[in-house]
DNA sequence: CACAGGATATACT
DNA sequence: GTATATCCTGTGA
């Protein structure tokens, strides 16, 4: 078992996304294998970097390798992963997981039993795993995080991100092929 | 299918 | 200052 360190981080977002597809992220000890994300670049008018930086999306503009969370809508929490270089605010949205670790606790934190709907969305995932404020600019391999490389390459499916109205047509949305955890089908 | 919920950011007057 | 948009989700029509 590979724990994918800062250095993994230290290469462009778009090489390194479809690659994280499989790996499994827990924190303190609940989570499982991340099976959909998007990428975010510096140069992306969709993302919260491009205008530069704020209070919210200061771990953003941090070291490579760590998380930076951010409030969505006022209600949920969503998880970033921080890529290099360092300062210019590249990241990956974690969109979904395929839940393996510490399924009770997740059930107990999203209050429903339904496995395909405990980490199937960037909000629900926060939610099952506990992810707030406080895991904001932490390191992905010290605790409470856990990050774990892939021990074989899926197949991979790409499409055009959610939830967003600048850069639509980018197909910058990865996705495990065929995965039933989804948080919505790829093309 | 529509829409409320409600923090954070930006674009207005 | 006010208005509108946002990397979303649960609920109810």
């Amino acid at each position: 078992m590979t724990t994918l360190a800062r250095e993994f981080f230290g290469r462009s977002v778009h090489e390194l996304a479809p690659e994280l597809i499989g790996a499994t992220l827990l924190v303190d000890g609940v989570g499982g294998v991340i099976v959909e994300l998007e990428a975010y670049d510096n140069e992306d008018p969709a993302a919260h970097g491009y205008r530069g930086r704020t209070e919210r999306n200061r771990s953003m503009f941090g070291p490579p390798g760590h998380a930076y969370v951010y409030r969505s809508y006022g209600i949920h929490w969503c998880l970033n992963f921080v890529c290099e270089p360092e300062g210019v605010a590249n990241a990956v949205l974690i969109r979904a997981l395929e839940p393996t670790h510490g399924l009770d606790a997740m059930r107990a934190r999203r209050g429903l039993e339904d496995e395909r709907l405990l980490c199937a969305g960037p909000g629900r995932l926060c939610q099952a795993l506990g992810i707030t404020r406080e895991h904001d600019g932490l390191a992905l391999d010290r605790p409470p995080f856990e990050l774990h490389a892939r021990e074989r390459s899926p197949e991979i499916a790409r499409g055009q991100r959610i939830g967003i109205t600048k850069a639509v047509d980018l197909p910058w949305r990865y996705g495990l092929k065929g995965s039933r955890f989804l948080s919505r089908p790829l093309v």
